[in-house]
DNA sequence: TCCTTATTGATATTGAATGTCAATATCAAC
DNA sequence: GTTGATATTGACATTCAATATCAATAAGGA
């Protein structure tokens, strides 16, 4: 069992991985890396290209199922982003919620919002017992903004 | 171009599909029918099954161009449900957001939530633009709570 | 180092989504 | 009511992401 130093989140991965009894593998190292890494959400064939960069073997297959653990550790999650709905990002701490930029896709995570009381008042009205909810904010970010800007 | 009384959702579909230069077909109606009246979100192999019960000639493709014309008419849109990404359900008028049931997917509108302002200052904070969000809310409803219930 | 077994990648398969196109049906114009 | 331009249809073919299979391989505990 892994129990290096945890300096990256892909380190901590490889960690909570072997924890729950999962090999690291290199294929599999090499997609911790990526989606780690990533700033903004990936499709499993972006994964795939960008794995393969650098380990040109590694099949598609791997990627999926590599995917699917980390969901299943909720490191990561599923996102919604131009129409896709498998697109990886990975997964904050506590549960907080998503603002990504419709333009170039760089995500950032953000709380403080004080809505549960509202969401719960409103099921109520509905005759719904809310049990969860889904929030994404879509927007440009400040470089995208400036690109578009610098055209006028 | 139709005129007639619009008396059900449906109807007023296909005055608006009329008015936008589409033409009304038996496949078209069907298919219109089905969705309009349905409670809840529906995949287009949901749709093509229910509208093949009374009209067993009609294609699969018939089913997504016509969701692709509502689409683009702002009647419908798709729904986050259980994995699915291409689940149609009908649009409120105004902008609301949606509350489906997690086990029959039974869903409502609801709006009066003032959350817009609190998500212009996230993006602000973090350096974006916030120029859109999407909220579901996901939970029971009371037929569902009903009979998971009368199990203890 | 050994050995169990999780993991891999090549291969095949599935099935939703899309493209093509001749036949058909709609509906405005007459 | 009839006509005719053309939007629409459904059969068919195709694409390609996602999944299933399985022998070969490699991880990692003993």
């Amino acid at each position: 069992m892994i129990t290096q130093d945890q300096d990256t989140l892909s380190q901590k991965w490889e960690v909570l991985l072997s924890q729950a009894g999962y090999r690291i593998t290199r294929p599999r190292r090499a997609i911790l890396d990526i989606v780690a890494e990533s700033s903004r959400p990936l499709t499993p064939l972006e994964i795939y290209d960008k794995v393969r960069e650098d380990n040109p073997g590694v099949g598609l297959v791997t990627i999926y199922r590599t995917i699917e653990k980390l969901e299943e550790l909720h490191l990561v999650s599923h996102v919604h982003h131009l129409g896709e709905c498998q697109t990886v990002f990975r997964c904050p701490d506590s549960h907080q919620h998503l603002l990504i930029c419709t333009k170039c896709g760089s995500s950032r995570y953000f709380d403080g919002l004080e809505v549960e009381e509202q969401f719960n008042q409103i099921g109520e009205k509905l005759g719904y017992q809310v049990t969860g909810h889904w929030l994404q904010l879509a927007g440009l970010c400040e470089a995208c903004r400036g690109k578009q800007q610098s055209k006028g």
